[in-house]
RNA sequence: GCCGGAGUGGCGGAAUUGGCAGACGCGCACGACUCAAAAUCGUGUUCCCAACGGGAAUGAGGGUUCAAUUCCCUCCUUCGGCACCA
């Protein structure tokens, strides 16, 4: 007989605060699962109590969870349910812990796409930004995560941008802003300047957009980030990946060596440096190679090599366009003519142009040691330049440089090398080679040389020519040269009023009296910078404006610093490793030196998720049609089901494709956990063959194991396997019920823990099944159970038998036998008996809770 | 070339310190319910030998060990980063 709805409906309204007694019989419960209505109720109930709210409270521990905000491209992609939601289930973990966690959020708004589609369509930016912001918004509330979004910043919001421009302005004060005229990676796309990093791959691509990039001499503002270079490389005191920690080494990339002054034989006998990791080779430099744009190229060249030079530069330059060609390829160059002089033994050497010496590493200037290098090696085969070995293996008769077929590398003695012949060379790098330090200390005596350290880590290039980003608050006068905005005058606002013609310029530059303003030295005219900052600028601090978006005094309430600061845990994508997490700790290092913030690093501990692909295992791309859509998923299924499949269906920092079929697994362990509590047979049979009290131990047992494995599970990051338990303990959950243990208190304590485990995960339903326990609201504030380790132990454990490694037999002993009795019993079995015939037993090994190991 | 990650059933994945390989789930098969289907529930599901019983198996090959997905060596595949870096 069909109950009527409403009744159906008044049966299930959770009484939220007042608890009702255990002894009260609760009406049956038959309604289905509806998430819709489920999650939205809690959803605005959560909203209306503001029970994420999260203010400063010195009585508790805090904690401060942060995820990577996202762009607002206009729809919260899986991707983004794939970094969140776990983020969230651990900072409601946290929180249940006893934690004062805050878990925040914002958009990083500024950036190209949406100038893109400006330009293409004619909608502003800001309208659009703010637009696809609101959005968001909407579809980030219906995964249920406990963002306080009080705390909401968003770095396009003239409040905010306020606070950037007076960071660069702070870092220009500190000396680390500087202009610098030089050869930038332009991408011809976006129209507009990118930062090393910002250029990826073999063919020197944008990583924004793909488009090969090319070289332009530009007029740019930089940070100088390779002050921090050394301090970068330290990771002492913060919990990040191994992963992470090696791609930021090697982006920086620190070499040790020497720099060494050789000198031009000329009329005004200019000095050249050069950058070697090798000063040991120093007797074997045969000749020099210039980068052929480096300056002092046109000073040095030879009249009669003047032509042969000039078709060589050229040459480089065009091929710098597309590519100076791999590694493999043939060595060319040009003899300038010119000479210099080896300092170590006053050898005239001559100096050469080739393409294979970078201008933008080292002093773009090296000498060759063909005997122990394999490029300087294959350079002066083809050219026929002297080869002079000054290394070689210990006790081997001297080598020949004309007859050498291939550098030598290896260790062994210093030879032809005066006096320091007969020190011994390894492979070590720096002073770790007693060769290198000999070399360097003898260079430092005689002054033809220093220990010196180059790094492949490049000053951060913050200028982009675009007009969707925050503006640089600089401004230039005729006579007082370039100058800050004066603090009264931020932010510098963008104009709204800008024509989107992409020209390679700054719009900011077409605008018709923007730029136009007064010197802040003399009042004359004077010219804002019309270039914009790189949005990466925006994200170096956003974690820092979230304590306290509203505030007006500074950047950030210092209050709310001293008490939220560091981030204890941040995740995002591994991609950023080299991008937003270096800038990020630049810019906090810098901030710290100009007494800004407190502490080394901002954020402590560090966690990258992988990325969830398509269902064809391809990343996801509109183009491909392979884009899995959340709101679809959160219609279908709800909220927490989706939660629910994306914390379970990979390892999280390993990512795996999507799998739709997957996720019936957990739409159905939702919808059993549904069926588990309000389908509840308090008034089912007893089952009176079955010793009750072995279920109820056993049904204890295993929750508390249970709730052991989920609490480690959660400190681990270990997502998937949270899930699998809780499935596990559902599954013995309904066995009990089975069983008949419906009725007991282990039975009302294993729904209760349930619950709160389920709590971080699913949070809704949750909040739902607590209610209908009649449990006081909220599930969310509760404290994280404690594990009663003595519940988890077992009675009697199965033991396997293996005899020389195969298991033989089982065998069933009281978990506190002695390793004796569990010898005898193993020895005893059936199974092994059969085994054992005939054979006589070398050795019996008992790994205790684990196995017997028998060897005949 | 250098540096790092990964390789386990049809699929996603699990496996405290070296201790029963394949938890949990998807899929599939069979059964129950149904007029039927879906949903739900139950049972089974690494492979091979017909089975009883065995045997093989965690990318490949070797090693250490009573015992290896786990430690060591060599190699392969794959993903990511860097790359004429002096």
């Amino acid at each position: 007989m069909p109950v009527p709805s409403e009744e159906k409906a008044k049966a299930i309204t959770p009484v939220p605060v007042k608890e009702i007694p255990a002894s009260e019989e609760r009406p049956r419960q038959d309604k289905s699962y509806n998430p819709g209505s489920i999650e939205k109720k809690w959803q605005d109930k959560w909203e209306a109590d503001q029970l994420y709210r999260s203010v400063i409270d010195h009585s508790k521990q805090k904690y401060y969870a942060l995820t990577m905000l996202p762009y607002p491209s206009g729809d919260l992609h899986i991707g983004h349910w794939y970094a969140m939601t776990p983020s969230d289930a651990r900072a409601r973990y946290m929180r249940m812990k006893g934690y004062n966690v805050l878990f925040p959020m914002g958009f990083d708004a500024f950036g190209l796409p949406a100038e893109n589609a400006a330009i293409k369509d004619g909608i502003h930016p800001m309208k659009r930004t703010f637009q696809n912001i609101a959005r968001m918004r909407t579809q980030m509330r219906s995964m249920g995560a406990m963002f306080d979004w009080e705390r909401e910043a968003v770095s396009a919001d003239p409040a905010y941008y306020k606070w950037t421009e007076w960071f660069f302005i702070q870092l220009y004060k500190a000396g680390l802003a500087y202009r610098k005229m030089s050869a930038v990676d332009w991408c011809p796309n976006c129209n507009t300047t990118l930062a090393r990093e910002q250029v990826w791959g073999d063919d020197r691509h944008c990583e924004r957009c793909g488009t090969p990039v090319i070289k332009k001499d530009l007029d740019q503002w930089f940070f100088k980030s390779t002050k921090y270079a050394d301090e970068l490389l330290n990771f002492d005191g913060i919990d990040w990946p191994q992963t992470v920690k090696t791609l930021q080494t090697n982006w920086i990339d620190r070499s040790e060596g020497a720099e060494v002054q050789f000198s031009v034989v000329s009329d005004q006998s200019p000095v050249i440096s050069v950058f070697t990791t090798r000063p040991d080779t120093l007797w074997g430099a045969t000749f020099m190679v210039f980068s052929p744009e480096h300056p002092l190229v046109e000073k040095i060249t030879t009249p009669e090599n003047k032509q042969a030079v000039e078709d060589y530069k050229a040459q480089a330059a065009r091929q710098t366009e597309i590519q100076r060609g791999a590694m493999d390829k043939e060595k060319t160059g040009v003899f300038t003519g010119a000479y210099a002089i080896n300092p170590v033994n006053q050898e005239r050497i001559p100096i050469w142009i080739a393409d294979y010496v970078m201008m933008s590493y080292g002093t773009g200037a090296i000498m060759a040691v063909p005997a122990h290098d394999e490029r300087d090696f294959a350079f002066a085969k083809k050219y026929d330049l002297p080869i002079i070995p000054v290394i070689q293996p210990e006790g081997q008769s001297e080598a020949d440089g004309t007859t050498m077929e291939a550098a030598f590398i290896g260790s062994g003695v210093m030879v032809n090398s005066g006096m320091l012949n007969g020190t011994k060379v390894n492979t070590e790098k720096g002073r770790k080679n007693p060769s290198i330090a000999a070399v360097l200390d003898w260079l430092g005596e005689k002054g033809i040389g220093r220990e010196s350290v180059n790094y492949r880590y490049r000053d951060w290039l913050i200028s982009r020519q675009r007009y969707w980003g925050a503006p640089i608050p600089m401004v230039k006068c005729e006579i007082h040269g370039w100058n800050p905005v004066p603090d009264d005058q931020l932010p510098v606002l963008l104009p709204e009023d800008v024509e989107w013609r992409p020209t390679g310029e700054s719009p900011l530059k077409l605008h018709p009296t923007w730029k136009h303003t007064t010197c802040p030295v003399c009042g004359g005219a004077a010219i804002r910078e019309t270039d914009t900052m790189d949005t990466f600028m925006c994200s170096s601090w956003y974690h820092l404006r979230y304590l306290s978006p509203k505030y007006d005094l500074g950047p950030f309430d210092p209050a709310e610093y001293d008490y939220w600061m560091p981030v204890d845990t941040y995740t995002g994508g591994i991609e950023h490793a080299t991008m937003h997490l270096l800038y990020t700790r630049f810019f906090h290092k810098a901030l710290r030196d100009a007494g800004i913030v407190k502490g080394n690093e901002p954020m402590t501990q560090l966690r990258n998720q992988g990325m969830v692909l398509g269902e064809d295992g391809d990343k996801m791309s509109k183009s491909k049609g392979n884009v899995i859509a959340p709101d679809i998923l959160v219609n279908k299924y709800g909220a927490d089901s989706v939660r629910a499949y994306i914390m379970f269906f990979a390892r999280w920092e390993m990512g795996a494709p999507w799998d739709s079929q997957g996720i019936e697994g957990a739409v159905r362990w939702v919808k059993r956990v549904w069926t588990l509590f309000t389908d509840s047979p308090t008034d089912s049979v007893t089952d009176s063959r079955m010793g009750t009290d072995e279920v109820r131990k056993n049904l204890r047992r295993k929750v508390h194991q249970t709730l052991r494995k989920v609490t480690r599970d959660f400190e681990n990051f270990e997502f998937n396997t949270i899930i699998s338990s809780l499935m596990e303990l559902m599954n013995e959950m309904y066995k009990a019920r089975e069983a008949g243990a419906a009725g007991s208190d282990e039975w009302k304590e294993a729904l209760e823990i349930y619950v709160k485990m389920m709590a971080p995960v699913t949070p809704h339903i949750a909040e739902e099944l607590w209610a209908y326990l009649g449990k006081p609201y909220s599930v969310h504030t509760q404290l994280w159970p404690a594990v009663d380790e003595a519940a988890t132990k077992e009675d009697s454990i199965e033991l396997p038998v293996q005899i020389n490694g195969k298991v033989r037999d089982r065998i069933v002993v009281p978990a506190e036998a002695t390793e004796d009795e569990i010898k005898s019993a193993a020895l005893a079995s059936a199974g092994v008996i059969k085994f054992l015939e005939g054979k006589e037993v070398r050795k019996v090994i008992v790994a205790k809770g684990r196995l017997v190991s028998i060897v005949i």
